[in-house]
DNA sequence: ATTGATCATAGACGTGGTCTATAGCTCCTG
DNA sequence: CAGGAGCTATAGACCACGTCTATGATCAAT
């Protein structure tokens, strides 16, 4: 078999017309690359150059040699400039999965200055549930995941992200309660608004509830935040949200946050990456980004 | 800069999914494969693939450079295919230059069973004059010429083929000349047609007679060797052509050859090729079968 | 648990590619 | 025509690097 490496001396003693040009080239010395031509020559039992005191020109056979293995360097040169450009991100892109108020409220702002660093980074945000971001991780469609913790799954790395408090919020509406603190009891009274069922936040209201010995049931069920933030303004019940999801809407005063007599947990976020999986040189930065 | 086997050992991992298999490929060890790989990722810093107990599948990175690469790689098979076809004859070119006359006369037949052992050889037939053939040597647009000795040019190898013998011959309308001993004086009297001023004959044959005190001046001058045969055989005059190309003719008797008091010096026809530039395997082979 | 894959790592080995030095050749120039 | 300045070829020494063996680590399937 022949060794590749002869291939880029006879490429560049071709496309130079001269060894000692090779040579130059390939940071060798002239004798090594006459070598290397003997060698290719004797592989094939077919003579490559004329020699001649002005340098070398290609046999009939070697033009047609030539026609080939250009072709051939070329690719490889392009090669590595794209690989040089994906490890400098002057290309490459950065594929993320997780939930639409995630993206919009937390990842964002991440994603502008990571924008701006690398703007030939083509940016796909893959948006669905966390099971769905899950499987869209190990089947290699996104290279990273934010979602809400706790994520149990041994093939998952999960890091830590920013820590949310969720709470609840009624619109002016129900301006009585501001300033006072409810029991659970006391808020049940209330319609409450919750995100639906299949929600990893709901799962955790109504675990939390259960595990005061109350139940809770929502008079609406809707499938975004940002209805959750309209129906509770409009006072069409009480919604349960991300306080940090909705500073706007408090600092306008059109969201009030009703205070209870016991401890929202926090809610941690976080991001999940393959075990074992190296990363994308586009998502090892930005997660450098983000730390 | 990168070592261009690394790539092949690239190609084969990809390819197969495996170091493993690579290796089984590349006829060398696995540890090896192992190595040349982690060492094209240092240097474009860069992870081409990602490990498992399984084998090994690209990343994101790897997929990118594998759309150059097997490109590459391909070309280079191709090559090496072309090569070994190039040296087997089956395939590639063989180009003679020389006069039409030497062509059908002396080259034919071994044209014909070359062509038999290696239908696959394109043939080009160039007719020229001598120096013409001499100028087309020099400029690598043919591989072989075939002239008339000597050939005196430094740069030009010349090797011995046929010898032929020129003669004069008459047709029917000079019958009487058959069986006779002419002199060159008595020879003169008759018409002569003879090939035109530039040829080789023509210069060889003018010369002769100065040596011996007389001058040749034709009645007819004509381009092309049938010309000769067709004028002489019709009555017009005495032709000096080449015996061997007669033969036909002769046996014929549509032509018969004048009897000379002097000796017509042989003229020896030569295969050139240039000095110190590499034939084609195509062109070596086909000298090897004329000797 | 055991077996049999996979790839990774460490360290020894030896070959092959590179080097220096020199020769041979052709062309150009004073 | 001698001498110089190019070019490539050859010889022989050397050592880096690619390859090997041996072993470890991990995972999947039996």
């Amino acid at each position: 078999m022949i060794n590749y490496e002869l291939y880029k001396v006879f490429y560049w003693a071709a496309k130079t017309g001269s060894l000692s040009m090779a040579a130059k080239s390939l940071f060798i010395t002239q004798p090594s690359v006459s070598h290397a031509i003997k060698q290719l020559e004797i592989s094939f039992g077919l003579t490559l150059f004329y020699r001649n005191s002005k340098g070398v020109t290609l046999t009939p056979e070697g033009v047609t040699l030539y026609s080939y293995i250009e072709k051939s360097q070329i690719l490889i040169s392009l090669a590595e400039e794209k690989m040089a450009s994906l490890k400098n991100l002057d290309s490459g892109e950065l594929r993320i999965g997780g939930s639409d108020s995630l993206f919009k409220h937390y990842i964002l702002p991440y994603l502008e200055s990571y924008h701006q660093k690398h703007p030939s980074i083509k940016l796909h945000l893959n948006h669905g549930t966390t099971p769905e971001t899950i499987a869209f991780l190990k089947e290699g469609k996104i290279d990273l995941g934010v979602a809400r913790l706790p994520i149990v799954d041994s093939q998952i790395e999960v890091m830590k992200g920013i820590e949310l408090q969720d709470c609840f919020v009624a619109g002016p509406r129900y301006a009585e309660l501001k300033g006072k603190v409810l029991s659970l009891e006391r808020l049940l009274q209330y319609p409450i608004i919750l995100f639906s069922r299949n929600s990893r936040v709901r799962m955790a209201i109504t675990e939390l509830f259960t595990s005061y010995g109350y139940q809770i049931k929502p008079e609406i069920e809707v499938g975004s935040v940002d209805l959750l933030i309209e129906l509770a303004s409009k006072g069409l019940g009480i919604s349960y949200v991300t306080k940090e999801f909705i500073s706007k809407e408090l600092d306008e005063g059109s969201l009030f946050e009703i205070q209870l007599d016991i401890k929202m947990p926090p809610s941690q976020v976080g991001f999940m990456i393959m075990r074992n999986m190296p990363l994308s040189n586009a998502a090892s930065k930005f997660i450098e980004l983000v730390k």
